[in-house]
DNA sequence: ACCTGAACACCGTTCAAGT
DNA sequence: ACCTGAACACCGTTCAAGT
């Protein structure tokens, strides 16, 4: 009780915690259990009794971070007065993220040879969920309008997605990405397919 | 002379042909220099003479990806009969290439703390040469045509980039990633931005 | 110039043992 | 249920030595 007064129930919470400490200050690759285990001050195996292995631990990182840009974006999206405002303000607010947060953005969009854990994927569906609510209206639903804003949110995320990676990789500049991410709004809601998805009521 | 007929001066070579073999099958995390100089025939010291460390093998492993989709993109964007055909072959021929070398392009366009060795960020630079020349009219260019191409050509790296990216990352699947550049072409040549780019002679 | 092989420090993972 | 600590196999890196 006195000797182990900080690590009884959490130690799973400062793993996590510290874990993203060390994602944005040294990367993936300088993520380790064995570290992460000594700053917490337990021995190397304790790790072991909250997460399975090492990949284990980077999919709850992804979870959570799929998690608070979601929670991001929804507020963002919850402050802006017109259609326009909120849209232009998620993509903006997607693109700060990744650049203040790029080797946990990497994490969560990892290349992977089969599917990503469910928990994780549900995370990200979520995200994605809130695409949906941005985009839709209050008439009802008929097919085409359905199919039109499938495409229309696909190439929002995509757009978003890769500025994120180019300024991430070190590619483009902050400033270019947020100009690219205003250019492809007012384009979107320029273009046939952005009336289409548009015209409610 | 006869003991080792196979590795005088191609180690490196090898190591290189190997590594993106490895790449593919394993992803970044599953390459190990070790195993590449088992594979080899050579001591484990070996690749040494080669590569200073194994971020020096990943990042020429890089630039001869970015020489490889330069080299892609090159070739597809000749045939295009119209410059429709080109914008769309390219987008099609990017997407492919990385959806079939998903651990090669997140190598290519991993996070970074600090900018990327030299060699790489001028393969790199070669790529979005190419997209320049796609976007180049025969017209002398003044100021603002010059603005407007560099944002256009910024806004299609990116849509491709997130595509990419979402593909390999399995959040959408290689036929939605299809559509998204389809309806991005078309977008961005009927856009305002678009017509102001192309307008040439 | 290129490669060998021992040495070193550091990992992730496993598992019997403690509380 | 949670944590310890030894053990194991595998790394990347360094470096004197060989050819």
């Amino acid at each position: 009780m006195t000797t182990r007064p900080f690590h009884h129930g959490n130690l799973r919470a400062v793993l996590l915690e510290q874990g993203e400490v060390m994602l944005r200050e040294t990367g993936v690759d300088g993520i380790s259990l064995r570290e992460l285990a000594r700053q917490a001050g337990v021995s190397h195996g304790a790790p072991r009794s909250h997460f399975v292995d090492k990949q284990s631990l980077l999919d709850a990182l992804a979870e959570r971070g799929f998690d608070r840009l979601t929670h991001r974006v929804t507020a963002v999206a919850a402050q802006g007065a017109t259609f326009t405002d909120r849209f232009r303000a998620v993509g903006h607010a997607y693109v700060d993220f990744a650049v203040g947060d790029a080797a946990l953005m990497e994490l969560m969009f990892a290349a992977k040879i089969d599917d990503p854990p469910e928990p994780v994927q549900q995370a990200a569906g979520r995200l994605f969920q809130t695409f949906d609510e941005l985009l839709e209206g209050d008439a009802g639903v008929d097919a085409a309008a359905e199919e039109a804003r499938w495409r229309f949110k696909l190439m929002f995320a995509s757009t978003m997605q890769g500025t994120a990676t180019l300024i991430a990789a070190r590619r483009i500049t902050p400033a270019q990405g947020q100009t690219v991410v205003d250019d492809a709004v007012d384009m979107m809601l320029a273009s046939a397919l952005g009336r289409e998805v548009l015209q409610r009521g």
